[in-house]
DNA sequence: CGCTCGTGTTGAGCACTGCTCAACAGCCGT
DNA sequence: ACGGCTGTTGAGCAGTGCTCAACACGAGCG
């Protein structure tokens, strides 16, 4: 008596593409990477292993795509909201991504610095977010942006993951303080 | 005509483990954790892979052992000098650190942030060192510690590391400048 | 309706890597 | 000399990334 074989269903390329991108994304915040098997994704999509490779060229292939599926994901969030004043707008950008991170506690710094882990080509990914990010916010705080700014508010990024991550364990300080905190210290350190 | 196979030495417990440690440390910074294979280890040791597992249980009980090894050679260059009277400790603490980066440049975050990669065990032991970190440098602060204190310190390292790292790769400020806006920032953040 | 062509799909199988286990080898004390 | 302790090995299994030649099924054509 065993469950009988999954029906095979025969999708468009577009539509196989998608739907394994889909599946990393729910696997890669709780699965590290080593973790992450072939096997595994295939058996999800009800497809075998050979198909995947027949998307993605290797695993790392896979992984990118994932990853910078992900960093979208992020990027799209954050990304200024039409109609809100200039000036806001850096707020704004700050309140979503608490909000980001307590939704996915976990997931985050793994969507954020686990995926750098290990393979040059997702930290490369990464890197490319991260300075995405950073054109975000420069033109958020509208200031021009030369190499030591960049730097500053890359490592401000750093300061920041990290401390809302904390937070999100263990909250110190009210939300607003935090916040707060957060916008105080890129000001000054920017001036 | 192949090379002779090198002799046989036949070592005592203690010395075999130090030896695959030390090779650890030679490869860690070089190689993403899931590239540095046991059969490579094992090669450069002179040794079979079995006996490798003879003195590790795992490849991940290696490699947590390889990364603490790393832990307190860091911990070791960071921590007081004897003698150095103490409001000038936080200070030294800081400079050996910009150092430190310097000296082992790709290295640095490899050690630091690569290790915690994928394996929660290797995070694991990241996390430890991060407390061990904020010991110091509250005690060389001469702050009491509280755990607001303690996150706002932890978040401290992450922007300094990330900082420390670009800058080292691209100087936008005097050496003197970097680790005065470093020291200016935690004095700030912790008043 | 039958045929072929294209494309989504698969199964068998290779190479390598982590890991186990039973057996071997060399040094020690008696 | 010899028995035993311990460092050491080789063969081999399981799982994983990856390849390749063949299969299946729908679309278009005669």
């Amino acid at each position: 008596m065993v469950a009988p074989p999954p029906p095979r269903v025969r999708r468009s390329a577009g539509d196989r593409r998608a739907q394994l991108v889909a599946i990393g994304l729910e696997l890669l915040p709780a699965t590290p990477v080593q973790e992450l098997t072939i096997d595994e994704v295939a058996r999800r999509a009800g497809i075998s292993r050979s198909l995947l490779f027949h998307y993605f060229a290797s695993k790392r292939d896979y992984y990118t795509a994932v990853t910078r599926a992900a960093a979208d994901v992020l990027l799209e969030h954050l990304s200024p909201r039409p109609g809100v004043p200039a000036d806001e707008q850096a707020a704004g950008m700050l309140e979503r991504y608490v909000g980001w991170v307590e939704t996915y506690r976990d997931a985050h710094l793994s969507f954020v610095r686990g995926a750098a882990a290990g393979d040059p080509w997702v930290a490369e990914v990464y890197e490319e977010t991260r300075e995405q990010l950073v054109d975000l916010t420069l033109g958020a705080l509208g200031l021009p942006d030369d190499p030591r700014r960049r730097q500053l508010v890359r490592a401000w990024f750093a300061f920041t993951e990290d401390l809302v991550d904390q937070w999100v364990r263990e909250p110190t300080l009210d939300r607003a303080e935090l916040v707060a905190l957060l916008r105080t210290f890129l000001d000054r350190l920017l001036v």
